[in-house]
DNA sequence: ACCCCGATCGTA
DNA sequence: ACGATCGGGGTT
């Protein structure tokens, strides 16, 4: 598979949440395709964690695109996101949903980002990972589009009018 | 030092 | 509809 360069990740976030459906995420073995993402970009979006500038968390939004950004939500749940945009400019992908096969090759719907997360078995020690240069952790392209719709962002009490949630129609 | 609250999820 | 659970970040 085809990795995706840091050169994929360095455009409009908008533009690379969307083009994300139906890559395939691989972390440490499991190869899960992105059935769903959001965009948090730049400071006039009041939703990101970066909007209100640079503080010790979001410092890795700030910095270079094609590194991981993982925190940790509600003391419990991890997120996984993926840096996006010029150095300087805070914007990250979350990644939010996969669709992959287990041990047994039955399909696993992993709906939400705190499951998939727990699933791989992602945490914060995979904070700030460089993943364009990786072995067990990228992103491999592949030739299938899927269709996707645009929704409002989950979970979020700002930043509601922006249509940034991209969600694949059908379950490859 | 203290307090509020969140890019969630499973259960009720 | 709600509680679990805890670190980040602003405030004192």
């Amino acid at each position: 598979m085809k990795r995706l360069k840091r050169s994929f990740f360095n455009r409009c976030t908008l533009t690379v949440a969307q083009d994300l459906i139906g890559k395939v995420l691989v972390f440490n073995g499991h190869q899960g395709i992105i059935t769903e993402t959001e965009a948090y970009m730049g400071f006039e979006d009041p939703a990101s964690h970066a909007a209100k500038g640079e503080t010790p968390r979001t410092k890795i939004m700030f910095g270079e695109p094609g590194f991981s950004y993982v925190y940790l939500i509600y003391g419990m749940y991890h997120c996984l996101n993926i840096v996006t945009e010029q150095k300087g400019f805070p914007a990250a992908v979350l990644i939010r949903g996969l669709s992959l096969l287990n041990n047994s090759q039955e399909k696993i719907l992993l709906n939400g980002p705190g499951k998939l997360c727990k699933y791989l078995g992602i945490t914060k020690k995979q904070n700030a990972i460089d993943i364009i240069n990786h072995d067990t952790f990228y992103v491999a392209d592949t030739k299938q589009k899927l269709e996707f719709i645009e929704t409002p962002r989950i979970g979020i009490k700002v930043g509601t009018d922006k249509l940034w949630r991209y969600a694949a129609i059908e379950m490859p």
